[in-house]
DNA sequence: TGAAGTCAAGGCGTG
DNA sequence: CACGCCTTGACTTCA
């Protein structure tokens, strides 16, 4: 059987540059300290400038952006300094550009994944309309830089699934479909039921391994469903203390990096983004690397 | 200067 | 109904 090529990637943070994301605290926001906002938007950008070609130079083709590259996005002031002093700046346009074109150029796969606040199957109508607002923030400029997909998780089930399911379904609408990503994740929605949706909605989805491991599908026909509708991209993190306990670990295993790719093989997978979520960030990948050669990579990593 | 506490946001289990 | 926990890294305050 052939076997699966895998693009690898890691998400938010870069631990091998010196610098690190800023933020800025809604105080700032409502203060409407222009000066501060948009120092850190820019030092923002121009980090994740270096971060792409950070991860080019590194044969790393998949990434996930922090969400927190433009904190309160959705917010009224921060749109408008967006507007003003991001999109209508020079330098920040000529970076948006130059990410394009390397992302045309590379193929990247850059993704956005909004946090657990943001939850459309909420009761709560004003949970709802903050969380669309949210995401379709994040949306937009995921677009500017032309990203592949936001990852969202369904969220509660509040005691009766079904009903959260369809107001999950209907509050979809408002977002925008086409990049969406459904993630199966750790504790309420598996895969089973992602991959229910996900049909019914024609959207995307992301195959979480770990959180398949935590929080199984109710009948072990995973492979089945993946042959069936394939996901557009996986995550894949080994647990800590032990591989199966919730919270991710420093690396990855070279025994789940092995038994992740065999089984996507066997799914008939002929090629899988794959994002690695360990605490080591980056540095995951050349672990991997080290560990088990290069035999399931699409392109040799050169570190 | 280093350590400890804090930070928009939701949901859930416990008492 | 109130509370702490989940999880995470940077910010902020305080010693």
């Amino acid at each position: 059987m052939e076997k699966v090529a895998v693009r690898v990637g890691y998400a938010c943070l870069n631990l091998s540059l010196k610098d690190s994301f800023r933020n800025y605290r809604l105080a700032t926001v409502e203060k409407k300290d222009e000066e501060k906002i948009t120092e850190v938007i820019w030092h923002n950008i121009r980090l994740l400038r270096e971060i792409i070609d950070y991860n080019i130079k590194h044969n790393i083709y998949v990434y996930r952006v922090s969400s927190d590259l433009i904190p309160f996005c959705a917010h009224p002031y921060i749109k408008e300094i967006y507007k003003e002093k991001v999109i209508n700046n020079e330098e920040m346009y000529y970076h948006f550009t130059a990410i394009r074109a390397l992302q045309e150029e590379h193929h990247l796969r850059i993704s956005i994944h909004p946090s657990q606040f943001n939850v459309l199957s909420s009761p709560k109508k004003e949970v709802v309309s903050r969380s669309i607002e949210e995401i379709n923030a994040q949306t937009e400029w995921i677009k500017a830089l032309r990203g592949e997909n936001v990852v969202i998780h369904v969220g509660g089930s509040y005691g009766d699934k079904k009903s959260a399911i369809e107001r999950f379904k209907t509050n979809l609408r408002y977002v925008d479909e086409s990049l969406i990503s459904i993630e199966n994740d750790d504790k309420t929605y598996n895969v089973e039921e992602v991959v229910e949706i996900c049909e019914h909605k024609c959207v995307k989805w992301v195959y979480d391994y770990h959180h398949d491991r935590c929080h199984p599908s109710a009948e072990n026909g995973v492979e089945n469903l993946i042959k069936a509708y394939p996901p557009n991209k996986y995550h894949l993190s080994t647990g800590a203390p032990h591989a199966d306990s919730r919270p991710h670990a420093d690396y990855i295993s070279a025994t789940d990096y092995k038994h992740f790719t065999e089984f996507l093989t066997q799914c008939g997978i002929k090629e899988a983004d794959v994002i690695f979520e360990a605490k080591k960030k980056n540095k995951a990948i050349f672990h991997i690397l080290e560990a088990c050669g290069n035999g399931y990579w699409k392109l040799e990593g050169d570190n």
